[in-house]
DNA sequence: ATTCGTGCAAAGCCTTTGCAGCACA
DNA sequence: TGTGCTGCAAAGGCTTTGCACGAAT
């Protein structure tokens, strides 16, 4: 299940859930966010726009937004779990080792290529989860 | 730095590491262990060969070694993270979503494929924390 | 009117850490 | 002998949960 614009208000009632303004709230922030939050930097977002939110609040949405395959868990080292808006596409993710930075690497081959692999060893592939840590290659000073 | 047979010993020395027995059993124990333990299983069968270990001491073996290159991290969802000696080349992990276990997924094309993506944004990998979640498929029943 | 969702505060789980003593180099 | 490592127990960080109230259907 994929969101765009605002349809996420029928997105909520199509996987049979109430449409709080809490939800409408968390789910806003997420779609204008790029820079895959954790739950604390959501929380704080969206206390902008409904300071009524509580913490526990955002961690139980985003679980139960997870569940329902509108909201995308990245589960990266030494730090908070990160989210995102699930993607059309599923892709990798790249994590700056220096900076932090996280960025997206959609690639269809990559996909296709998982895909076959897990095939052929009789299974369908539910979620992938997957990051490289990187660095910045030097060009010649 | 891989491992192989008992040259572990070697490679603490090599990555300035005192060789205790807590050290040994350990990377022991990982060694024979081909369903990537947690902290606290490693524990447990750590103390099948000495019974001195802490776990304490397990928790702060794993990162020092992860450090060192010699053991790997594996952060799955929403479960203690699991271990395993660094194999000699890097791959993905397969978690069957029914019964938990995890299947190692080699394959050098997929490799080839993810440093290409990370060059063309300039960047090199450092490591890979890859895996899918998947369900078996059923044949026509 | 029901049912589901929420806020608050407390608890939980996995993991890390301070400290004093011990083992490896 | 000196430095690094360990065990113990306590603390820490992120996340979940029990409960009573409130909001969406």
């Amino acid at each position: 299940m994929t969101v765009e614009g605002k349809e996420f208000i029928q997105a909520l009632r199509e996987a049979g859930l109430k449409v709080t303004q809490q939800r409408v709230a968390l789910l806003s922030i997420l779609m204008e966010s790029t820079d895959h939050p954790n739950a604390e930097e959501i929380y704080v977002r969206v206390r902008g726009l409904d300071d009524s939110v509580s913490l526990a609040t955002v961690y139980r949405t985003l679980s139960t937004l997870e569940e329902a395959g509108l909201v995308q868990r990245l589960n990266l080292e030494n730090e908070p779990a990160r989210f995102e808006i699930t993607p059309a596409a599923a892709h990798d993710h790249l994590v700056d080792v220096d900076t932090g930075q996280v960025i997206e690497l959609p690639s269809e081959e990559m996909n296709r290529l998982r895909n076959d692999i897990a095939a052929k060893l009789g299974y369908e592939i539910v979620s992938i989860h997957s990051f490289v840590r990187a660095r910045k290659i030097k060009t010649s000073p």
